[in-house]
DNA sequence: CGGAGTGTTAGTCG
DNA sequence: CCGACTAACACTCC
């Protein structure tokens, strides 16, 4: 599911709700979403408080007043819904499912707050996970991630050189490799490439400086903008707020097949790469 | 009804 | 080591 600016727009919505909330109970109802020990878990996080929420890639992180932080990965489908005292209800994450009742038959994971609060984690195809890690371990496990796009390690000279690790691969399959850069998933792939006017299955290595840079500067200013919107992946549910991202209607190529480029008019195009549905247009990308 | 497709990624196989 | 492919699962769409 979400992506860098779909977690991060729940990451700040999160924060609002949950920073300083006392963690009274933890109920697990799949135990395959919980990584390592459940035991662990369940101590990292009852009794603990929540100082701070933050993101690395497309992980919420919920930092721990036990030493402790948890990992929160929505991969597909996976959904956070916080539930105030009163009943308010507040969703991040994919809207397939129906909110109006919590817990439902998809929620796996809910965190009971000591105000009367909750935090639930839905997951239709029970591919996200949680995991408590020490504080201390946090830079270990997060160690195959590659720089943050939307922070000053993101640089071109540090951009070109992770590239050059995946030289022989596609474009398309690099940019989605956490490993080059952290938090670009299927749709900013497509957006970005489309905005650098490189095809997806273009080999990482033949690409030229000129459009190295191009590519630097379209993460940048695509992830930038999604940010701004919130995200595309609310578009089909409206919070009790009435809020939704907003980046859906303004996408560029990602679910246009067949629909005309808006630099040169030719249908874009729908082709597999990397193993993934992939959407550009044949006359501006190259 | 059957098959393909879905915003992810860890693991396997060659 | 590297890259391609698939499984994990439930649901929608054609």
């Amino acid at each position: 599911m979400p992506e860098l600016p779909e977690v991060e727009t729940i990451r700040r919505d999160l924060t609002k709700h949950v920073v300083g909330k006392l963690v009274q109970r933890v109920e697990v109802r799949k135990a395959k979403l919980i990584q390592g020990s459940r035991a662990v878990f369940r101590r990292a996080l009852i009794g603990a408080r929540i100082t701070r929420v933050s993101r690395r890639a497309k992980q919420l992180i919920l930092e721990l007043s036990s030493g402790y932080v948890a990992l929160v990965h929505l991969k597909m489908t996976g959904q956070l819904v916080w539930r105030s005292r009163g009943g308010m209800l507040t969703v991040g994450g994919h809207p397939i499912i129906s909110v109006n009742t919590v817990p439902n038959k998809f929620t796996y994971v809910t965190l009971r707050f000591s105000d009367g609060s909750a935090l639930f984690f839905n997951d239709v195809r029970q591919f996200g996970y949680w995991r408590a890690v020490p504080l201390a371990e946090l830079a270990v496990v997060h160690a195959h991630l590659g720089p943050e796009p939307l922070s000053s390690a993101f640089t071109p000279q540090v951009f070109w050189a992770a590239l050059q690790r995946r030289g022989r691969t596609t474009i398309k399959a690099a940019l989605l490799d956490q490993s080059v850069v952290a938090g670009i998933g299927n749709i900013y792939a497509d957006e970005s490439l489309y905005v650098a006017r490189l095809r997806p299955s273009r080999r990482v290595a033949s690409l030229r400086t000129v459009e190295t840079a191009a590519l630097f500067r379209a993460i940048c200013s695509v992830l930038r903008k999604a940010v701004a919107a919130r995200g595309t992946s609310f578009n089909s549910y409206v919070d009790g707020l009435g809020r939704q991202g907003t980046y859906w209607e303004r996408r560029l190529v990602y679910g246009r097949t067949g629909e005309a480029c808006r630099r040169c008019g030719t249908l874009f195009k729908r082709t597999v790469v990397a193993g993934r549905g992939s959407h550009w247009c044949a006359h501006c990308q190259h």
